[in-house]
DNA sequence: AATAAATTGAGGTACGTAAATCATGTATCT
DNA sequence: AGATACATGATTTACGTACCTCAATTTATT
């Protein structure tokens, strides 16, 4: 025995050790044509038992799954849908105006657009006035099932949305939120991240870079009225309130997504507040507050965490404006969606850890570009 | 013009706005039967073009590209490889032994080669003996290009390595370096973080972190023979020394991977300095560092940044042994290896931004389970 | 003009799967 | 025994592309 074991080992180590799942060197595509001959029944059975289709007994069903089981077979994704002649067609619905982070998804959504078809994946984009969510319900409403499979698109939580989606998914569309999110809806999916878990990140970075630990942050915030946003702030508060009592978080200013008007309100902040120690920046309008810092040469007394990487963003994180930024991966995002319509349309299943999307944290030292 | 220009902004705003490169209602896949028509030549002439075979003129070659760009046509990359009879066989060499990184990555193999047959690619995954290169030099000599497209392996910087992978790549094989790299090398690419820029992250967080700005901090790595360690130790050096100068820090713990070790190692670094505030964890044996910690109730007073996300290191974050973890995403290293293999092998562009490996720091707030 | 060479077309087969038709087999019920 | 339903097999077409052969046409060379 104890011979024997030695015998292994030492092979093992001398070549080598194949894991348990290893195809070796025969290497090659099992088909429903191997299905056929190893269970015995012909192609037209291994299709039937394939495709749920009707007509085959209980025993011959089990023997084809077990054959196929046993030898590993596995649909050809691909092969399958062209005699199905199935192909995808999605929809993004992204915010127009110069909210840099939502050009990034236009990019992307561009860009998915021409390398998609080779998946027999039709990618279009419609933009929608911000947040606007009559318009929305509208984009929503005007969606036909044989246009469209599945309709990707930044919910605004505004009244008549919710059932707006709740229509399309009984039209037979499968709707799916991007960024930020409607729950208790009958959206598919949500692709974005967790906001208050965002916010509560924040919050840490900012309570452990800031030195002195006693001072004021200001809160400079796009709108209210967007969950996204409000999620964030609460998340930022929940972990300032509880773990750096030293910390006093002013009242919220709002931007409006607007650079001048957020570089106003920041100025004014940064008067009335000499003492002003941080910054949390929950939305976009970046410039305006780089702008408001660099007047006041504040840079580097004040310690500013920011959401999205964007051109600005990584500049200030660069020269040291910023001390972190939050990210949401926005060609991560695009291509999960599309997965996740492909995924739904096909009642497959997909890969939970690559549909999720992270709370990417970026220093000076980490950034890519 | 000003009435034409309002009309325009009108229509957009109560119908909605369809950006330029959407493809409207009539989605559907171009294909080269299309071309052909539109060209005015035949099947086999828009064929030898696409695939540079012989016997077109010119300006015939011309005519067919231009139509392929202007309809927009897409080879079915699928279809393709179908016709082809082409597969991907790839290799994946990951040391065997328990660190738990490498187990990630071995799962997430495991994983791959259950799903990838369905886009013709057959994953396979022979696990190697660690630190060991000439283990590593035999095994890469072993392959042969007709059982294998490509390798991806977990470099050993080890004398001998360097030629065997310009063996590989002159018979043919696509060799990619995963996690650890052989720079200068003929590897077709690596997968995997800049590790000097990971100490760098490290590095900062832990000076930001540390409350009183002066003090100790011990380094503990696995091997100082491992490149990436090496690496991550040199790029936290370069922060330190530059910017934290009340930081002292200690020569390297070498632990070898190894817990019990790692925590003797720790355990004596405590006592001999009893105001240590800091602690980098380089490389693996987690546990062991966190059992030292634990021993002696430091868990709360030192600050620990530590490399990789496993089930110890995630529990150290929630429960705040660790303050941060820098992470390599396993399942999106091995998914992107795939993709290069398959990229290389059919010299066929890539998304950059998609292939380029993250680093990823978890705080306990946006952790991912 | 005659010949050779280059270019183009027409058509077929293959890849792996879906879906349909039609034929054959086998058990069940009257 | 005959009718009926069910189970299975055999065969075909289609999807989009690659690649092959053979014929037909155009162009260049002598």
């Amino acid at each position: 025995m104890k011979f024997f074991c030695d015998f292994i080992k030492n092979d093992l180590r001398t070549s080598f050790f194949v894991l348990p799942y290893a195809h070796g060197k025969n290497m090659k595509r099992v088909t429903v044509h191997d299905v056929a001959a190893e269970a015995k029944v012909s192609l037209a059975t291994v299709d039937r038992v394939l495709n749920g289709r009707p007509g085959v007994k209980a025993a011959t069903i089990e023997r084809v799954n077990t054959v196929v089981k046993k030898i590993g077979f596995t649909r050809d994704w691909h092969a399958a849908n062209m005699a199905k002649r199935r192909d995808y067609k999605i929809r993004f619905l992204i915010p127009e105006g110069d909210n840099a982070f939502m050009a990034l998804l236009r990019e992307e959504v561009k860009a998915a657009s021409q390398v998609e078809p080779q998946r027999r994946t039709f990618v279009e984009a419609n933009a929608i006035p911000p947040f606007d969510g009559e318009a929305l319900v509208r984009e929503l409403d005007n969606i036909k099932k044989d246009e469209v499979t599945g309709v990707v698109f930044v919910a605004t939580d505004a009244p008549g949305v919710k059932e707006a989606i709740k229509r399309l998914a009984e039209r037979g569309v499968i709707p799916i939120t991007l960024v930020s999110d409607i729950p208790n809806s009958m959206r598919a999916h949500f692709v974005g991240i967790d906001h208050i878990a965002a916010g509560r990140t924040a919050a840490s970075l900012l309570g452990r870079f800031i030195k002195p630990n006693k001072g004021k942050v200001a809160v400079v915030a796009g709108s209210m009225l967007l969950r996204d946003h409000v999620d964030r702030r609460f998340g930022f508060e929940q972990v300032i309130s509880s773990e750096y009592q030293g910390i006093e978080v002013l009242p919220v200013c709002e931007g409006l997504d607007d650079n001048k008007m957020t570089q106003l309100l920041v100025e004014a902040s940064l008067k009335t507040h000499p003492d002003l120690i941080g910054i949390y920046n929950v939305g976009a309008a970046k410039r305006g507050l780089i702008s408001a810092l660099k007047a006041h040469n504040k840079q580097d007394d004040v310690c500013v965490v920011a959401h999205d990487l964007t051109d600005d963003s990584r500049e200030a994180l660069r020269d040291g404006t910023f001390d972190a930024v939050i990210n949401q991966d926005p060609p991560h995002q695009v291509r999960s969606a599309i997965r996740l319509v492909r995924a739904y349309a096909d009642k497959s299943a997909f890969e939970e850890s690559q549909e999720r999307i992270k709370i990417d944290i970026f220093l000076r030292d980490n950034l890519i570009d």
